[in-house]
DNA sequence: TTGTAGGCGTTATCAC
DNA sequence: GTGATAACGCCTACAA
C-alpha cells in the first residue's frame, strides 16, 4: 500500500533507524548513507506517516475545534482566525460542528480527543465544567465564548451583556421609547447574557418592552418581526440578539412597507459583514471574533508548551457600531453615518 | 497518561482481546465478562484511540479538504456543505487552507495525506494532474472547481464560462453598451474561465470593453472601479469576476456619487448572501456551492467504498440572478425585482 | 556511526 | 469463549 521506512531502508541498504535519523536529524549520519537515504526517499516518494509518529510521541501536531456551527459569516470569520493562528504555529486544524446538540457535541469531542493535542471549544449551550467532564483532563482545552464555572480553566470570552447594554442605551438615547427584543436560543448562555444586557440597559429608564422568541436564525427573526408588528401599541424599535435575526426581521419590515428607522429602528449583534451591505445598514455590536479565535489558539499553544500554567478568563469588552438602522436620516450627516463612508471591507 | 485497553482489561480481570471484542462486538463474549468490561470502561472513562486503530486498519474515518481559503461567505457555504455531508457519512472533516500558494498547498496535502481516507481538493491555480503527482495515487481524491486534464479522475465542477457568458448577454440586452471587466487572479483557472465567458458573451455584438486587473478581493475591486471611472469614454457597466470584487467596486462607485445602475451597472459572480443585502442588490451568477461541496463528499465516500470505479467529471450549469444593480428602477416592477420581494435567507 | 529490539494502543489470528 | 501474540509505521534506547 503506502511506502514506509522499511522500503526506504531496503532501497538505501541501511537500517530503518538510519532512515529515521536522516529524516529527523536526530543523530549524525555519514555523508554517504545520508545521500543514499535521500535518494531512496525521493525515488519512492516517501512521506512519513504522522499517525504512526503521533502514536509514539503522544503529539499529533494537530489542534481541534468544536463549534456550534461552521456556517454563516460569523463562523467564517471565526474559522479564519483559528486557521491563521494554527498555521502560524505549524499546527493542522480539525474542526467539528456540534449543531448545538449535546450528543453531537459529545461525539465530536470523542472523535477529536485522541487525534489532537489540544482543543478550542465553543459551547454556549454548555459550560466549561460539563465539557471538561467529557474530556477528563486528558488534554488542554481553551474555551471560546463559553461560560466558565470552574477554576484553572482557560477561556477567551467577550462581554455579551455589556455590549448589548451599551447598544440598548444608544437606542434609548436616540429617542426610541418602546422596544421589542428578539431573543436567541433559550439554552445558549451568550443569548441569555445579551438578553440580560438588554434588560439592564432598560432598567433605569421606565421604557416599555416585550421579548419575543428567536433562535439566532434569520427565519425566526422574520417571524418575530411579523408578531412584533401585529402587537398594539407597536414598538418603535426592534433589538435582535444577533445580526442574522435582525436581517430576517429587516426583511419582514421592508415587506410590510415600513421605513427603517423612521417607522421602526433595528439593531443586531456580532457586526458581521452583511450589516454594512444591508439597506439600511445595521447598527450592531462589534465582536472581533477573528482576533479572539486567534487568541484562543495562541493560548492553547502556550498551554501545550508549558502544561502546568494556571487558567485565566479573558473578557473582551465590545464596542457598538452605529449605522443607519438606528439613526434618522436627518441626523446621519452630523454623526458621519453614511453607507459610502463606512469602509466596507477593511477590518474595522 | 491516557487510559488504554490494558487498563480496562486489568480492572475487569480479562484479557485485552476480550475488551476489544466487547467494544467492537467482533465475537461473542460471555454475559458476565461483558458486564465487567462495560463497568470498567465506564469507571475509567475509556475511549478507544482512533489513531492506534487507524494505524492497523488503514482507515481513519476522516476525510480531508484542501481549499484556497476558508474565509468569506463563499467558503463558509462550501464548508457547510462539506461538513453536512461528512457528518451524514459519519466521517470527521479536516480542513486546510492553501492560500493559493503552491508550497502551502503541498504542505497541507502532505499533512493530510496519511491522516485521512480521502481528499476533496479545490485548487483553481493548479490542475488535477499536478495535485495527483503529489498525492501519488495513494488515496482517492475528488476535485471541486479544479481543472481536470487527466483521465479517470473525479471532479465536481461548475460552468464558470457559461455562467459568465449568460450574465454578459443579460447586461448587453439590458442596454449597457460599454463594459468594463474586473478580472480574477491571473493564475486561477476559474477566473480565466469567467473571463472567457465574458469575452464570448461579447463576441457576436461589437460592444467595446476593457479588462482590469483584480484578484477576487474587495480591495482590488475598489481600486479597479476607481481606474474604470477615470477612463474616458466611461463604461456604462462593470462586470466583476466575483461578488467580492463587485462589492468593493460598488463602494467606489457610491463614494464617487454615481448611481447604480443608472450611471453604472454592476454584476458579480457566486451569489453570496451579501448580494441580496447590498444597496443596490447585486446581479450575479448563482453557484450552489453548498450542494456541490456535499456532492463532492458523497462522490468521495462512494470511491472509498468501491475503489475501482472510473472517474467522471460533473459540470454543473449555472443560472443568473437578476437584481437591482443591472435593472433600471422603472423596469424593476415589470420584472418582479425588489429588495423586499426577494427571499433574503431561504436557499434560492 | 550504525543496527537491533522494544513499544506506542489497537485489532486480528491463532491456539486452547 | 478466551487469552497470548503478532502486526500497523515509526522513534529511541541500547548495544556494537
Amino acid at each position: 500500500m503506502s511506502v514506509t521506512v522499511h522500503d526506504v531502508a531496503r532501497r538505501a541498504k541501511v537500517s530503518i533507524s538510519t532512515v529515521s535519523r536522516v529524516l529527523n536529524g536526530s543523530a549524525p549520519v555519514s555523508q554517504e548513507k545520508r545521500e543514499r537515504v535521500m535518494e531512496a526517499v525521493e525515488a519512492l516518494g516517501f512521506t512519513p506517516n504522522p499517525i504512526a509518529r503521533s502514536l509514539l510521541k503522544h503529539k499529533t501536531g494537530t489542534i481541534g475545534a468544536v463549534l456550534p456551527y461552521i456556517t454563516g459569516e460569523f463562523f467564517a470569520e471565526l474559522l479564519c482566525g483559528l486557521d491563521e493562528a494554527a498555521h502560524m504555529h505549524k499546527q493542522v486544524l480539525m474542526v467539528s460542528a456540534s449543531h448545538r446538540l449535546e450528543p453531537e457535541f459529545r461525539a465530536a469531542l470523542q472523535n477529536l480527543m485522541h487525534r489532537v493535542d489540544g482543543l478550542v471549544v465553543m459551547a454556549p449551550e454548555l459550560d466549561a465544567r460539563q465539557v471538561l467532564s467529557i474530556t477528563g483532563q486528558r488534554l488542554p482545552v481553551v474555551f471560546l465564548n463559553t461560560h466558565v464555572d470552574a477554576l484553572g480553566v482557560f477561556a477567551v470570552n467577550f462581554d455579551n451583556r455589556g455590549g448589548m447594554q451599551a447598544l440598548t442605551e444608544h437606542v434609548i438615547s436616540a429617542g426610541y421609547d418602546r422596544i421589542a427584543f428578539i431573543k436567541g436560543p433559550e439554552d445558549a448562555r451568550d443569548a441569555q447574557e445579551r438578553l440580560h444586557g438588554f434588560r439592564e440597559g432598560l432598567h433605569q429608564k421606565s421604557i416599555p418592552y416585550q421579548e419575543y422568541e428567536g433562535d439566532f436564525s434569520a427565519e425566526r427573526g422574520y417571524d418575530a418581526a411579523l408578531r412584533i408588528m401585529r402587537t398594539v401599541p407597536r414598538s418603535s424599535a426592534i433589538m435582535a440578539a444577533n445580526d442574522l435575526s435582525a436581517l430576517g426581521a429587516l426583511r419582514a419590515l421592508l415587506e410590510s412597507g415600513l421605513r427603517v428607522p423612521e417607522d421602526m429602528a433595528l439593531t443586531g449583534f456580532d457586526d458581521i459583514p452583511s450589516t454594512r451591505f444591508s439597506t439600511p445598514s445595521l447598527s450592531s455590536v462589534n465582536v472581533p471574533i477573528r482576533i479572539l479565535a486567534a487568541r484562543a489558539v495562541h493560548t492553547l499553544v502556550d498551554c501545550l508548551k508549558k502544561p502546568n500554567t494556571n487558567g485565566f478568563v479573558h473578557l473582551e469588552p465590545l464596542t457598538i457600531k452605529l449605522r443607519e438602522s438606528t439613526i434618522r436620516p436627518d441626523r446621519r450627516a452630523a454623526l458621519g453615518i453614511s453607507p459610502s463612508l463606512e469602509n466596507l471591507f477593511k477590518t474595522s
